[in-house]
DNA sequence: AATGAATGAGTCTTCATTCAT
DNA sequence: CATGAATGAAGACTCATTCAT
């Protein structure tokens, strides 16, 4: 369905990179994953990296966080783009996001902060978490005044469901449950 | 009113230690904090650390998190304690909260998850962080009851009370503004 | 007047290679640069290097010093060739070497030593630096005999002023200054 | 004769690791040695080299350098004390330095300008490196002042001298013999 | 209870070189 | 000749911990 999962012919080394370490960074955060072990999942040899991202591990990490927040902003798309209102769309939404929990545990974090807050504190990850996550509120925002929202509510509307997605995420970490988000208190 | 900021007596190495490595795992995660600069934070000799702490950095994290959920459970006891409602003092501790992040960055993070959610996946970090966090949750629940929920609404309304605060942090960090707690859609 | 300074059309992927190199390793010694900072001064592309010179960065490393030594062997010959002595020869020597040094910091090393000294201690590097420098030697120990000293008095005069040459690169270098070759007391 | 020789009993690690590094940087050159290899040679743990020298291998050249140089000091003061003219004095230190070389290879390098100007371009490196040779020069030129010269004569004849013995090295060096040294055109 | 040296596994990164195209 | 990806050994350094005093 998306060229994330459909793809067929073998990944590039840089692309192998960017998958596995996406899913470890958002499994242990930046400092909780060592080079060794992003080369060993992505069965890339030692210098690879460097080739492919010079600044090494930090704009690896910025790569992956960004292909992580696409993949979310599919999701994103695949719950409110078929929805007859804010509320079912969002309510889809969580539905689906549990699911992929139930599948695998790496979505049970947010890939974006997992990534990039527990990273280094400079210029290029607080711009790259802003891009991102922004853009994850303009999106629902987007689909908010779609459904009818002015302006004004749309953007209420999108930070109100990014904060409970987000507290979400740590009450669903907390209890070990996917069930968290199918009772979360969605807005609409 | 509490031992926490009346004490006047020099703090012991141990207290200083706590102190010291709970406002350091706060602002920059369990790995972000490295022991060398945890003592000289607390201006304590090198092996002391040891001493008071068998498990060295591990089980500092430990008490460091207990320290600070301490004061976070002060926090709700002195916003709901005198409050009217169950809104008026969810509203009244997130503008508790809004002034101290603004005194002081390291409040705008959960001291909990930031220090034990980054640390070493082991029994006694999640043993102790599910003890601490659903604690803040009963903590709340309690007061819930006692504006009139049943047990039940009272769960609920604690458990919505704890994702909006923890998706709050995430959101005011992505914005650096103490504001995203003074705009919180505090149920109630 | 030279190939090295007059030519006018644009300089082969080797010969970019050997001026580069040349400069940084007199800069900087042999193991101070790195073959990727060499490519890029020589504005080169990766895999070219070992096309012109198999054995990698050795090799460029005894065509840079050569070639930078026969740039040292012109200078020799234009300050002694017009010359009414020895010493007026000598004098004349450091005093376009002074004037070279002012143009360029580069010019404020020896070429060869910088260069090979610096490397890998194997029979080619020490052959070609015995070549090189003795070379310097013979040149001057032959201008020596031009202005009327036998075989020994030349070789022990050109002996002498070569010392002076390299103590004096090590003493301008320490005071970062040209003078030192101005003042530079030579022989004849 | 001199506590660097004559200390019988065992080293400390620190000590071990001065002299040590000491000996490769004067053979091979800052660059040209690696850390791995100064702790092999000290019989040193890895991590005693970051408590002795928070800044690593740069501190220790610092101290490798300051080390080597007051030995050079002794050699200066053991040759011209018991002198009757400069020009004794001068003749017996390229005597003693010779016969040192022959004893072992590391003499036949200048033990700071090997160490210091091979090694990474910031102001600890320059400062170290102008007070200790500046230290050689002033050294001599007290001996000068000591034997008739007035304060501008020592100076000039401490410089030709210092000028002398660096490009000595490198003849020597060049010739692989320490008669070089033997012959050196020695002023007075 | 305090101290600072010792320890070595582990960190990220750079290196010169080789390879396939 | 040119290109850029691949390669892994080696680089310097940091880490939490242990030890002897």
């Amino acid at each position: 369905m998306t060229d994330q999962t459909q793809t067929q012919k073998p990944l590039s080394t840089k692309d192998r990179l960017i998958r596995s370490s996406s899913e470890l960074f958002r499994e242990r955060g930046y400092s909780g994953v060592g080079v060794a072990e992003i080369l060993k999942a992505a069965n890339a040899p030692k210098g690879s990296l460097y080739h492919h991202f010079p600044n090494g591990k930090s704009d690896l990490a910025l790569a992956a966080a960004a292909w992580a927040s696409d993949g979310m902003l599919r999701l994103i798309t695949a719950a409110f783009e078929p929805a007859t209102s804010f509320r079912d769309g969002a309510t889809t939404f969580c539905h689906k996001l549990a699911k992929l929990i139930d599948i695998s545990d790496i979505w049970n974090n947010c890939p974006v902060t997992r990534t990039l807050f527990d990273g280094p504190e400079n210029t290029a990850f607080r711009t790259t978490t802003e891009h991102l996550l922004e853009g994850w509120i303009s999106e629902v925002a987007m689909h908010a005044e779609r459904f009818g929202s002015n302006e004004e509510e749309a953007k209420h509307l999108a930070e109100h469901f990014f904060i409970l997605l987000q507290g979400g995420w740590e009450l669903a970490r907390l209890r070990r449950s996917s069930n968290v988000f199918r009772n979360l208190p969605v807005p609409g």
